[in-house]
RNA sequence: CGGGGCGUAGCGCAGUCUGGUAGCGCAUCUGCUUUGGGAGCAGAGGGUCGCAAGUUCAAAUCUUGCCGCCCCGACCA
């Protein structure tokens, strides 16, 4: 993409209402623009991250067994009558009536409608077990929305839905988005640690949330430290191996690690003084086993190999990929904006032309330019006619990995100097080993 | 929902107390000079001062009502 046919409107000044870093940086880097209290659009380079994070995130879950599927955001309020939480869920649910005086509210979440498919279709424990997931817009009508897309009314979340014949099965299923929650985590560049959580209003008696550390966290977290040296299952992992599975979940519950309103003070004075944690943490992933609460009322049943009905236990597991994006912000900038892990950044490469209009510069940044695309790298070439600097400060604020300076000094050498965003390392390097060394 | 704050050009702000020509910086546009870390000079464009009513010869400024946004708390992916 060239930067002077692009859309990338950034701030050099910091909107007045952003108060933490990942909202100033959003609102600066040109990823997103308010649209009303907890509503946001989404800018190409903002997209482009999401989008990003969402192949991650349906790589992990369909590499564990799940299934992509797509609801509708609008639901009939007749599902939530059956499951009986039209009336529990309480003004978080925006309740909307169409022109046929039908009762109708935007999805906060999708276990009823969900469970009315499984239970429109599926009739034998041979067809277990099932986990169908989707990405989709919800909306929540929260209180008070806040911390930009970290708390905002309309949010993307990936929600998955398990279903199996009985609770072994249906633990089997929690344990592979478990360890497909690691994964996944870990494959955007964040160390990911799960807590014991409290299952509240969906319900159920088995629940982690998968909680990052970053200073700037809205919660605080107590754990044990040696969750950070824990190495992440990998790609080869056996999801239908149970017993496989399940000890790594062992593994990764064995140790102390809980939120504050879970915390037990007396359990994590138990913990080596030198191996104690105590920091700021962001939810990121939250999945709950709750048995049949939603089968049992909608009768969501399969016939069992005993030619007995019985009803189908359940599980849900959610992630938000727009509050992800916060997250990564969160966890990884510096006093020049944002630094993205590579496997999420927008683009790979920038290319900066330090001095349009010189035939030299300009040759030569459009020949790296296809060179690197030639390579299958995503990149930025910066051929607006501006002044160096401007051009540094914004590829430093966009947080691209790499920065390739074209420049007429070095180029007079052959050469480009080659940047790296996290590092802030640099190397001259001629300009035909520059795809070998983005590649390597 | 309780408490607090803020709405003036795309962004950041001054002006409001004490009513009297709507300003500054950045951004934008034009020209010239520049080009290795947010350039310099000269010029230009851009405003229902959140909305409505009221007071007044006169309202960004005073009064009342409403709307929007942010922060703290309670609540939450």
């Amino acid at each position: 993409m060239r930067l002077s046919r692009y859309f990338l409107p950034t701030l050099r000044e910091t909107p007045r209402e952003a108060e933490i870093v990942s909202h100033r940086l959003m609102l600066r880097a040109g990823l997103i623009r308010q649209q009303a209290a907890g509503s946001f659009s989404w800018l190409p380079l903002g997209l482009r991250v999401l989008n990003k994070i969402n192949r991650i995130v349906r790589e992990e879950q369909d590499r564990s067994g799940a299934i992509e599927i797509l609801m509708p955001t609008i639901q009939s309020a007749d599902l939530w009558r059956e499951s009986g939480r039209y009336d529990a869920y309480g003004k978080e649910m925006l309740r909307i009536v169409d022109r046929h005086e039908r009762d109708m509210l935007y999805g906060p979440t999708n276990e009823e409608m969900v469970t009315d498919i499984f239970r429109a279709y599926v009739r034998s424990y041979k067809d277990l077990p099932l986990n169908l997931y989707h990405i989709q817009w919800k909306f929540r009508d929260e209180v008070r929305p806040r911390f930009g897309v970290m708390r905002s009314r309309e949010f993307l979340m990936k929600d998955a839905y398990s279903f199996d014949l009985d609770q072994a099965g249906a633990r089997h299923s929690y344990n592979k988005m478990f360890v497909a929650y690691l994964r996944t985590f870990a494959r955007l560049g964040l160390k990911s640690i799960p807590m014991r959580a409290d299952t509240g209003p969906i319900g159920g008696d088995l629940s982690h949330e998968f909680i990052i550390l970053a200073s700037t966290g809205e919660s605080e977290v107590f754990c044990h430290a040696d969750y950070l040296g824990f190495e992440t299952p990998p790609a080869d992992t056996d999801f239908d191996d149970v017993a496989g599975l399940q000890a790594i979940v062992d593994k990764w519950t064995s140790l102390y690690a809980a939120t504050s309103e879970m915390h037990d003070p007396a359990a994590f004075d138990l913990i080596p003084a030198t191996q104690r944690m105590s920091a700021r943490g962001i939810e990121v992933g939250h999945i709950f086993y709750f048995g049949t609460k939603y089968s049992a009322p909608m009768r969501a049943k399969v016939m069992g190999p005993d030619g007995q009905e019985r009803e189908v236990h359940m599980g849900s597991y959610g992630i938000g990929p727009t509050r992800l994006v916060a997250a990564l912000i969160e966890a990884s900038h510096d006093d020049a904006g944002i630094v993205w892990p590579e496997a999420a950044a927008p683009f790979d490469a920038a290319i900066l032309n330090l001095k349009v209009g010189d035939a030299g510069t300009d040759g030569a940044s459009q020949k790296l330019y296809l060179e690197l695309q030639g390579a299958g790298l995503d990149v930025l070439l910066d051929d607006r006619d501006e002044r160096a600097g401007g051009k540094f400060a914004t590829a430093d604020l966009i947080g691209i990995p790499w920065q390739i300076l074209v420049g007429p000094k070095s180029l007079a050498e052959g050469k480009v100097e080659v940047k790296r965003r996290a590092t802030g390392e640099r190397e001259l390097l001629p300009l035909g080993d520059v795809v070998a060394r983005l590649k390597a």
